[in-house]
DNA sequence: ATGCATGAGTC
DNA sequence: ACTCATGCATA
């Protein structure tokens, strides 16, 4: 954030936004790698200079967007605004239930399970609320996909963790692969004793006796400490993460051990992704998602994020590894829903993300009108189309150059980029992979998260790398 | 595992 | 209006 002086306007055409950098030179190294033609607009990928100096809109009608229909699966609504009018607000949800306040439970937590309406501390069975049902209805969402916990206490998940602070400065990633520091993995694996996912029932407890319960307090209270973490460029061990007792300075090194380590660990356990965020809400105050849990894993998350999320994952890690039942770690469920309706997930065809693929190509930061002459285009509604840039463009950073962003960003920019995308062909076979030969790491069935295939594939273009929605 | 969406915090 | 963290919904 505090890197980016300049309006966002200017962006596309005063100067190459870095998600372009970075999109930009898997692209063409994918499309030298297939020498497939894409349906894209060739002169987009082959000319840099289409991104580089690109100074309004214009070239962007070329796109192949006639054959582009305007459906969008945004058929929970008519359609017919859309192309018409995109201005008009609109609100996919409505707000019910005074007493829902909405959110998530852990999220925004309960703060308090005493005054809480009722419903809120029951089990999803008595939760699961009818619901709005807009534009189509949400089959027993919650609870069903993520949770295999077995309702043995409906426990009030009475997380207090409002613990939303993100003190730290933007710097993701930075780094990267052979980091010289001081790698202070603290972790000792204290040896997995019970690997045996028992469900033995062991006193609930409401998670509360657990030794390691998350008073809040944490890694949340730490103050602006992290002034010191510049604005990434180097730091592959950004000062940010600096903590009151547990991260300070993380390197790209230890979080991908880290991650690894708590893949296998958990797997090992016995624990679901979904498992580990809940155990997290229950231990910790804060829940989070099999998304995010996945997404650490495979260091798909910020830098930034890594790092604050580390420590609680590193706490439950110790907690289920030492653990008679490790089982009683998850034993709170998601309490309730949100009762908001989310607006339908958009389902965009291959050749809309295509096209939407070009477009971000030749600027990948569309103002209010360029985005309206893109939904416009496509036929899609230009709040769909918005999201997918800033999608897109968080994207294109949460799976940034595996390497220095100076030097790499030189390579591939102006170059094609091939090595790297190699890389993604052979998973096993000569990976440079510098500092992470991981020694004593089992063989685990994940590879070294620095040199993801999947990584290049999405950066370079999820709508090339064979992606047709049927 | 990941695409699209939401909302808080910022600029 | 953007970034960032996060999650629902779905492939």
């Amino acid at each position: 954030m505090s890197e980016r002086p300049q309006s966002p306007i200017a962006d596309c055409s005063s100067r190459s936004y870095e998600v372009t950098r970075t999109m930009y030179a898997p692209l063409q190294g994918n499309e030298g790698m297939n020498g497939a033609s894409l349906q894209f607009p060739q002169t987009m990928l082959q000319d840099p200079s289409l991104v580089l100096n690109k100074t309004s809109f214009n070239g962007i009608n070329q796109t192949p967007t006639q054959s582009f229909f305007p459906f969008s699966t945004g058929d929970f609504r008519s359609n017919d605004v859309q192309v018409s009018d995109f201005s008009q607000p609109k609100h996919w949800y409505h707000f019910m239930a005074p007493e829902y306040t909405g959110q998530v439970a852990g999220v925004t937590a309960a703060t308090q399970p005493t005054n809480l309406s009722p419903p809120i501390a029951q089990t999803r069975e008595q939760i699961k609320m009818p619901e709005v049902k807009t534009e189509k209805d949400v089959n027993d969402e919650f609870g069903s996909t993520e949770t295999k916990v077995q309702p043995q206490f409906p426990s009030p998940s009475m997380t207090t963790g409002v613990y939303y602070a993100t003190p730290w400065n933007p710097s993701f990633w930075p780094g990267i692969p052979h980091i010289s520091g001081p790698t202070n993995i603290a972790q000792a694996p204290p040896t997995p004793s019970a690997s045996s996912p028992s469900l033995s029932p062991s006193p609930p407890g409401n998670g509360f006796s657990s030794p390691g319960f998350y008073n809040g307090g944490s890694a949340q209270s730490m103050p602006a400490t992290q002034a010191q973490s510049t604005t990434r460029s180097s730091g592959s061990s950004s000062g940010g993460c600096s903590d009151s007792e547990e991260e300070e300075n993380l390197t790209t090194e230890e979080l991908e051990q880290f991650a690894k380590e708590l893949k296998h660990k958990r797997i090992t356990l016995g624990f679901t992704q979904a498992d580990v965020g809940l155990a997290l809400g229950n231990l910790y105050g804060k829940m989070f998602s099999q998304t995010t849990i996945c997404r650490f894993e495979a260091l798909q998350l910020s830098f930034k994020n890594m790092c604050k999320l580390k420590p609680l994952l590193q706490k439950w890690l110790n907690e289920a590894e030492t653990s008679e039942n490790p089982q009683d770690m998850y034993k709170v469920e998601r309490v309730f829903v949100d009762t908001r309706k989310r607006k339908r997930r958009t389902s965009l065809e291959g050749s809309v993300r295509t096209a939407l693929e070009s477009y971000f190509l030749k600027c990948p930061k569309p103002n209010t009108l360029e985005i309206t002459h893109i939904s416009d285009d496509l036929g899609l509604e230009r709040d769909v189309v918005r999201v997918w840039f800033c999608n897109r463009r968080q994207k294109g950073k949460r799976l940034a150059l595996p390497f220095d962003e100076e030097s790499a960003e030189s390579q591939f920019y102006e170059q094609s980029p091939t090595p790297p995308l190699h890389v993604g062909a052979t998973p096993l076979s000569g990976q440079g992979y510098p500092g992470t030969a991981h020694p004593g790491t089992v063989p685990s069935l994940y590879m070294p998260p620095l040199h993801r295939p999947e990584v290049f594939k999405q950066a370079m273009h999820p709508g090339l790398v064979g992606h047709l929605p049927s």
